[in-house]
DNA sequence: AATAAGGAGTCAC
DNA sequence: GTGACTCCTTATT
């Protein structure tokens, strides 16, 4: 089934350049290579149409549970994400003839998966808000919520700092600037950050203006449910992460899933993604590691058997 | 040097 | 009271 779709994907003219992503799985032995330090291209950090290559793995990821290395992704050219959200919410999933030509074929089958692109995409947005504790529609965004966003979409996509270049701006504001505005505000970045807020910004709109049908309609729910969250716990928070392995795995990553036995790849990083989501800047691997050891006696998380460092187990797993 | 373990004080809810 | 943050010492990798 996956090499099917991949085989299409990789033969149409949306998807024409199919590379590896970025945030290869880890080998057998568990090292890892920081993505940092391999240098990928501007085009495979996604540059500027950064959107697409985590939209596409969240794709892969629908179509196969496990995180497997052989995923590949593409990079995105003719189509911006907020156009492919767009095309799929408003295409009619209907007209299927027997007397369908090949091409016609291939449009649904591209139908298909764009609609399943929206839904991972929703999904990705409601797990930001649930770990973020910001709303989905960045238009409701105070000042606050907006420095959040971008703390978050710098760490996570390892951008250069530059949230003090949109300081004091409401979602609001963000949402009416330019790319040109955001290449002003950040040369390195600005059109990162313009890409991510457009499909922010697009998932937004298909809140309004149709009725549910696709599968994109239950993500949504799934957005605005989440939103106002509760106050997380570390170790829910933590497993938020693990949930999701086509945009943490760089950061922390399961070795044994049925175990609930985790790693922590790159402890600051998790420790700044941990800061951010409970405004405390000064967040650092020893007062986070510090907190998940208070779960030492509560029974939630362990120490494997066989102790290694940065692997931590859940003593109920999921 | 980074991580692990755990004591102890503090704070917000 | 609870959960988390903070700072700390000591031990281990």
């Amino acid at each position: 089934m996956r090499s099917t779709v991949c085989e299409q994907i990789g033969n149409t003219p949306q998807f024409p350049n199919v590379t590896p992503h970025p945030h290869t799985p880890p080998d057998p032995e568990g090292t890892w290579h920081d993505p940092g330090d391999v240098k990928p291209s501007r085009s495979l950090l996604g540059l500027p149409e950064l959107g697409w290559p985590d939209i596409f793995q969240s794709c892969s990821e629908a179509m196969d549970a496990e995180d497997e290395p052989c995923l590949q992704k593409a990079a995105p050219h003719s189509l911006s994400p907020a156009e492919a959200l767009g095309e799929v919410v408003h295409s009619s999933p209907s007209s299927s003839s027997p007397s369908l030509l090949d091409g016609q074929a291939e449009e649904g089958s591209l139908e298909q998966v764009q609609t399943m692109v929206v839904g991972e995409v929703l999904k990705d947005i409601a797990t930001a808000c649930k770990l973020l504790n910001i709303e989905a529609d960045p238009l409701d965004w105070s000042c606050v919520h907006v420095q959040k966003w971008l703390l978050w979409t710098e760490h996570l996509y390892r951008l250069p700092q530059s949230c003090k270049m949109f300081q004091e701006l409401t979602g609001k504001d963000l949402c009416s600037m330019s790319e040109e505005d955001f290449r002003q505000r950040s040369m390195q970045c600005g059109d990162m950050l313009y890409a991510h807020l457009d499909i922010w910004k697009s998932a937004a709109g298909m809140k309004e203006g149709r009725e549910g049908k696709s599968s994109g309609d239950n993500a949504w729910s799934e957005v605005v449910s989440h939103y106002p969250s509760q106050p997380i716990h570390l170790w829910q928070f933590l497993r938020e992460l693990l949930l999701k392995p086509n945009n943490y795995s760089f950061c922390i990553r399961w070795i044994n899933k049925e175990k609930g036995i985790f790693k922590i790849e790159d402890s600051a990083h998790v420790a700044r993604l941990w800061g951010i989501r409970k405004n405390r800047p000064a967040m650092n691997y020893d007062k986070l590691s510090r907190s998940i050891r208070q779960y030492y006696k509560k029974g939630i998380i362990r120490k494997p058997e066989v102790s290694r460092r940065l692997v931590y187990q859940f003593v109920n797993p999921v």
